[in-house]
DNA sequence: AATCAGCTCAACCGCAGGTTG
DNA sequence: GCAACCTGCGGTTGAGCTGAT
């Protein structure tokens, strides 16, 4: 029997893994990720499947900086919700939960990091509410498996370190947020979205083809016909 | 031009909840 | 009711990019 992880690829995807899974997904839909993962020939997990159609390939999403309006919109439901990063990424059409909380995460260290700075090194952790974690949102931190909970050397900053900043700082996050959001002295410039990598257009090519199975298959076969035939085989052994 | 530090973001991991047999 | 499996979520990591020195 071989082992799991001879098994399985990990790392960065590449273009033609990418084009077979939009494929699959495409013919199969974007839920039976295990499925998808075992017809497909990828040696991959269902679970990374999925993770790489959500925050990378699914048509619908958007690229490039979040807008002022996107910003404050996380801003307030971050207020509202916590950290249900897939919740408010439902209110943002184009945006991913692992975006919306790589920009928030951004954004507090930042935040916390310009609390910190005036302040002198001495007052900055030796305040009374250090030892509680009783903010607004901690609740909503319950999955965090404390491998992080001390600043580092370095000054990095775990999630922990920011809510506790944020709650010594006096920053009541669930204040309205318009107060927060506007005191940023911030330079809102509408960049231009990201280039497209080369590939995107013949994966829009691939989504303005009908949902016609042979047509995928014909595809996938053309393409990338030794992935294709390992797929076949262990399709042949489960449909 | 080279080096370094900070930042971004894709991808991983572990866990919890849901589904199925 | 229960175990096994699958899916989704939130936290974390690290490679690569970018700007500063």
């Amino acid at each position: 029997m071989k082992n799991v992880q001879e098994e399985y690829r990990k790392g960065p995807w590449t273009e033609q893994e990418d084009i077979l899974l939009v494929n699959f997904v495409h013919t199969f839909g974007d839920r039976r990720w295990d499925f998808v993962a075992k017809v497909s020939g990828l040696n991959r997990t269902g679970k990374s499947c999925r993770l790489r159609w959500v925050n990378y390939l699914h048509p619908g999403l958007k690229r490039g900086k979040m807008t002022p309006r996107e910003e404050h919109l996380v801003l307030e439901l971050h207020a509202k919700w916590g950290n249900r990063w897939s919740k408010i990424a439902k209110k943002l059409p184009g945006r991913t939960d692992n975006e919306i909380k790589n920009y928030w995460r951004t954004h507090m260290r930042k935040q916390a990091q310009e609390k910190k700075r005036p302040m002198s090194p001495t007052s900055s952790s030796s305040n009374c509410c250090s030892s509680s974690m009783t903010t607004a949102t901690t609740q909503d931190t319950g999955g965090s498996n404390g491998k992080m909970n001390q600043e580092r050397d370095d000054g990095y900053y775990s999630m922990d370190d920011i809510w506790r900043e944020i709650d010594q700082s006096g920053t009541n996050i669930v204040k309205p947020v318009k107060d927060i959001y506007y005191s940023e002295q911030r330079c809102y410039l509408n960049f231009p979205p990201l280039a497209s990598p080369a590939w995107e257009s013949s994966l829009e090519s691939i989504w303005n083809m009908g949902a016609d199975e042979s047509k995928m298959s014909s595809f996938a076969i053309d393409q990338f016909p030794l992935s294709f035939e390992h797929g076949r085989s262990s399709w042949s052994s489960l449909v």
